[in-house]
DNA sequence: GTTTTTGCAAATGATTTGCATGGAT
DNA sequence: ATCCATGCAAATCATTTGCAAAAAC
């Protein structure tokens, strides 16, 4: 819940308003979690023009200023979230991708506990949940074949 | 601490017994977390006609009967280790890349409890710590420049 | 008017795939 | 002898980079 005031936020960071970021950064906000590829589609709608470069240059650089969070799923692209406040976790569906947020369990930070014994000093903990989300779980006991996206 | 008959365990799994994937397990139990670029030089000491792209199908074989476990650091190339056994986590260096095995926090499976709220049935729960390993806060304190391998 | 961004194109890095030969059983 | 695995080559996918034209300040 970012006040998403993004022309101020974009100037706040030292960064030119433009359409293209402009419309990433709704397309972002609307559709967390997809690829650059699948976020160009949707910008694409409204600027036709915009390259999946532009795109991927777009979403570096509101990365960088930390108006938008990447996440690597593993093993898959990248993909964008404009919740960057709090340090939320994510949850991956095995069988169909999909990504859900998760607060952070336990009530308080909890997997930032690193075990003394390490010879890191730990700045963050990502958690990633795998298992399967309620439409596969439903489409699983039903038919075993095709994944749904 | 596998028994580390790995002849026996590629049978068990129903492979055949390589030079090549006993060459990439010896080399991936002997330096874990290492992308397979590496355990390509590695291998390649003692087998030099080995291709990269062999590495990659052994590691992707060998990964799919559980007899090593792929990790995907967040923006960074896969890299491979032996344990399997338990659900460990790992600490990457933000700052030379370094990863180290950790073992399961708070004494029990700790962020495996997925909060009740998720639409997701949870099978396991991965964490990633980041933070700075000894090697590199010491080295930062020094010279600001300049990251090591 | 100056500097930043974008569009366009090419390059890179990681990984997968297809096919014929060589090796394990 | 059979079937799997490797070597070799090309393809693919995600992403970065270089440069000139267009847009924001």
């Amino acid at each position: 819940m970012t006040q998403q005031d993004w022309p101020t936020q974009l100037r706040e960071r030292g960064l030119r308003v433009t359409r293209q970021r402009l419309a990433v950064l709704e397309a972002v906000h609307a559709q967390p979690h997809r690829p650059a590829e699948s976020v160009h589609s949707t910008v694409a709608e409204q600027l036709p023009d915009i390259t999946v470069q532009s795109v991927y240059t777009v979403l570096h650089d509101l990365s960088a200023k930390d108006l938008i969070r990447r996440f690597d799923p593993p093993g898959a692209a990248a993909c964008y979230e404009t919740r960057t406040e709090d340090n939320h976790h994510h949850a991956i569906c095995t069988r169909c991708g999909r990504i859900e947020d998760v607060d952070c369990v336990h009530g308080e930070a909890p997997c930032l506990e690193a075990p003394a014994s390490l010879g890191m000093s730990i700045d963050v903990a990502d958690v990633v949940f795998r298992g399967l989300c309620a439409a596969c779980r439903q489409t699983q006991a039903e038919s075993p074949a095709s994944v749904a996206a």
